[in-house]
Formats: C-alpha cells, sequence, structure tokens
DNA sequence: GGTAGATAGTTGCAACTGATACTATCTCGC
DNA sequence: GCGAGATAGTATCAGTTGCAACTATCTACC
C-alpha cells in the first residue's frame, strides 16, 4: 500500500530486522548479560570477566593468565584487569611461575573459594529462571546451536589456529 | 583426584561455565556481533546501531527517534547518535514534525535506500553462511528461544510497562 | 653464548556504551 | 492561559572494551 513511496528490491525482500539471527542473538545476550551482570555486581562488586576468571579457577584450579585467556574466549587485556582486581581484593593470588619467569600462576584465595561458593548457587538460579518453563532437550539444542554459530563466526572471520 | 586441593561444595557442582547458558550465550553473541560489525565497517563504514536503524526505517519507513528506539530496543542516546551519524553522511533526513515540535521525523534519503539495498544481501548471506548446515526447524527454533530468554531477562530484571 | 624472533603480561589510547542532567516542547488541570 | 509534570531529543561524563605498542622473558639457531 505505501510500497509507492520505498520500492524494496527483491533482494531485500527476505532481510527483516525482527527475524535476522544476529540482531536476535545480541537482543537476547544483551537483556540476559545486563540482568547477570547487575546482579553480581550488586550483591558482589563483580564484573562479568571477574566472576568468569573465578568460575575457570573453580573448576581447573591453578592456571596461568594465557591459559585463562584461551578458556575464557576473553582478551588477554580482559583478563589482566579482571586478574588484577580480584588480587587487590584478596580474592586470588598471584605467584611467580619458577619455570616461566613471565607468567603467573593464579589461583584462587581460599576467601575467593568461599565467595565463589557463595556465588555459584545465584548463577545456577538465574539460569534456571531464564529456562523456566522450556524443554531440556530444547536447551541442549539452543546450548549446541550456540557453539555452532560461534564457531561458524570465527571461521568467517578468518581464524587461524588450526592447520594452516 | 585433585579434588582434596579444592573441595566444591554440593551447591556448584551443577555450575560449569562451559555449559552455562549466559556465557554461551554471551561468548556466541560476541562473536557472531564481531564479526558482522566489521563487515559493515570495513565495507560501509557502518556502526551496528547505524545499520539496525537502516533496517527498521528500510522495512516501516519514517517514523520518529522514539519509535526507533522502541522498535531497536537499543538506548535513546544511541539511537540519537547514529542518526547525527547517518544525516552527515546524508544517509537520512530529519524533517520537523509539523504536530510536535520536539520530535523530528527521520527518513532514508534516497542515498539511504541505495546502500540498504547494497547492504541487504550481504547481511543475508552472512546470516546464511552462520546458519549453513542447519535445518531450518532448528534455526527457527533458535530464533523462538532468543526471543525468549529475552523476554525472561527482561521480566526478571524488573521491567515494567505493562499493566501495573 | 649471543642474537632474532616468539610469548606473557601490562600500559596507553581511542571508541563505544549507558546513566544522568539538561533544554525544549507538549499535555493536563485549574 | 498558566503552571506542574510528562516526553523528545541532546550533551556531558564515567566506565568498559579492544587494539596496538611496549617491557620482560624465553626459545632456537648460529
Amino acid at each position: 500500500m505505501t510500497a509507492q513511496s520505498r520500492p524494496e528490491p527483491a533482494d531485500t525482500a527476505g532481510l527483516q530486522l525482527d527475524a535476522y539471527l544476529p540482531y536476535r542473538l545480541s537482543v537476547a545476550s544483551n537483556a540476559v548479560s545486563r540482568l547477570i551482570a547487575r546482579a553480581y555486581e550488586d550483591r558482589f562488586g563483580l564484573t562479568i570477566p571477574q566472576w568468569r576468571l573465578i568460575c575457570v579457577l573453580a573448576e581447573d584450579g591453578p592456571i596461568n593468565q594465557s591459559a585463562l585467556v584461551s578458556r575464557t574466549g576473553m582478551d588477554k587485556v580482559t583478563v589482566s584487569r579482571a586478574a588484577q582486581g580480584l588480587a587487590k581484593r584478596h580474592l586470588l593470588e598471584r605467584s611467580q611461575n619458577d619455570l616461566d619467569g613471565r607468567s603467573h600462576v593464579v589461583a584462587l584465595s581460599p576467601e575467593g573459594v568461599r565467595l565463589y561458593a557463595e556465588i555459584a548457587p545465584l548463577a545456577l538460579a538465574y539460569e534456571a529462571a531464564l529456562i523456566a518453563g522450556l524443554d531440556p532437550s530444547e536447551v541442549a539444542l539452543l546450548k549446541r546451536l550456540l557453539m555452532r554459530l560461534q564457531g561458524a563466526a570465527g571461521v568467517l572471520a578468518g581464524e587461524r589456529g588450526e592447520g594452516a
């Protein structure tokens, strides 16, 4: 009806922002991230990167920062700053690596372990609330698809690393 | 085996970062957003917010900025800046709204329409590449779940707006 | 064993984002 | 038609992020 004033070329017929996957993904992620970030910030004074480091350290035990980088997929600068922040609050301890003077081994302090034990249930509760009413198989599929998208994006971005 | 050195409280047993939905969501979204943002920036000098405005304007026709805000879910500051940037490049035109001196009506310029026609196929191609190999029903479910998560996050964040 | 290049981590810088405050205009009630 | 509160949009500021450059250390080869 109003098509006269804005002729859409045939090529764009399939494009609707609301149905555009990168858009949907970004909007959903922002909404969830904002929710979670606010919860951690308000109650524990933690940023998302800090919380991720705590998780990985609690799961994997003491490792160095570059391992944290590859484990979390975050930038090394982000990891560095998050670790500094946590160290300042004595939630983690950094020790020199005798085998490699460049790297520091990072580990949760007892206080950090305690904080983790305190936050983890909250984190799980948020996840549970987000997926309430969804079928577990749907959630599993969702996670699988998300990993797949991440992989595809990495490949399309010209990610190097394996093979060549 | 190494459980001795880091006793995990029972409450945290279910928490693994890799399987934590907010984490998966954020990582996937960041990967995809970075890919798309770089593509638009490199080839067209557009930011993601600018591109979203173009999409909505192409789909919906001339509207004012607050409509753009509710349509895209972006902050009004973000919309304002994106619109200014596009106006500076003459990709959109802002006209006074005679009915309301506060609001400006924003519309794509012919040049903006042309740019949209040029970018849209690229955008669709990226989406197609991302979901290559996935079953269409899976993609549909993914989009549905993402919208659902977004809604749940909004509710949990104490979103007001309807009813009370 | 000394030099070239790789790697761990930090610092500096620029861009983006979001909250707050502000101006201008509108609406409503008196 | 005037003042109080709501709304559209902009400007300002602080915090975050990622890239690039840098330092320090390690590895490998001559």
